[in-house]
RNA sequence: GACUCAAUGUCUGU
């Protein structure tokens, strides 16, 4: 059984769909009967490599679940879609197990991008009544979805609570003031914040070009210590978001073969 | 207290 959870991890790391797939035909053709830990490894695997529909059939084939089974689909499903699923499959969980702070830094990105404050707003009353509030992860989750829901306040005061921020508390709460059209207050937590990585970088060039300010952009740009894929598309989409065509395919010239 | 098979932020598209 922890075989076969190493091998599946080994696809998760490489993203080999088709390896886990043949791991998953060689179980049954064997007739090996995969544990809870193994299912759950298995649709993980099939979630990380792109394919949601796989691990459903995964899930949907599980006699027992835990609550990792249950929260890694809501997870799945708050970052690839259908959005819903992942509301419906956190209300179905909760007639049989309890959540934790896995499902619930899972379900809230769901919440955020289909703006459902409402439930955001009741989810973190139950965060509360659980005694997750605190936990970090899961205060990152809250205060993106309150941002993502255009409620910086909400956002701002989960924030500011937080006993220890990480470099994702930070990177989103720039990303919902830009979003807001608040450049400056996000200016200044990029400034204020003690560590940066690639993604703050990339957010606040992000938020600068979809605003029109190119020029700050191209000098962030220009600053930032490492690029990755990312930074490179959202440098040349803010050129074209703000019809500097030229740039635009200057950029993607320049850009290294290797992303 | 920590750990485990599962969790949170950045571009474009879906």
């Amino acid at each position: 059984s922890s075989a076969y959870i190493s091998l599946l991890q080994c696809c998760i790391q490489k993203r080999a769909l088709q390896e886990a797939k043949f791991i998953h035909t060689h179980m049954n053709k064997t007739g090996f009967k995969p544990d809870i830990l193994v299912y759950n490894t298995l649709a993980t695997a099939y979630v990380k490599c792109g394919s949601v529909a796989d691990a459903r059939k995964v899930f949907d084939k599980m006699t027992n679940r835990n609550v990792c089974s249950w929260s890694l689909m809501i997870s799945a499903y708050s970052r690839h879609g259908p959005h819903r699923e992942a509301l419906d499959l956190f209300r179905q969980m909760q007639n049989y197990i309890e959540p934790n702070h896995y499902t619930f830094s899972g379900v809230m990105p769901a919440c955020g991008e289909l703006k459902m404050l409402e439930q955001g707003m009741e989810i973190h009353e139950q965060i509360i009544r659980y005694g997750y509030e605190r936990h970090g992860v899961v205060a990152n989750a809250l205060l993106d979805m309150y941002a993502k829901c255009a409620c910086m306040e909400n956002a701002r005061k989960v924030f500011d609570n937080m006993s220890q921020r990480d470099v994702v508390s930070w990177t989103a709460m720039i990303v919902g003031y830009m979003q807001q059209g608040f450049v400056d207050e996000a200016r200044r937590l990029f400034d204020e914040m003690p560590q940066r990585d690639v993604a703050s970088w990339n957010a606040t060039i992000a938020g600068y070009a979809q605003n029109g300010f190119v020029v700050e952009a191209v000098r962030l740009f220009e600053e930032m210590p490492q690029r990755d894929v990312v930074s490179w598309n959202a440098m040349i989409s803010a050129y074209g978001q703000n019809g500097i065509v030229d740039g635009a395919l200057r950029l993607f010239r320049e850009m290294p073969e290797r992303n």
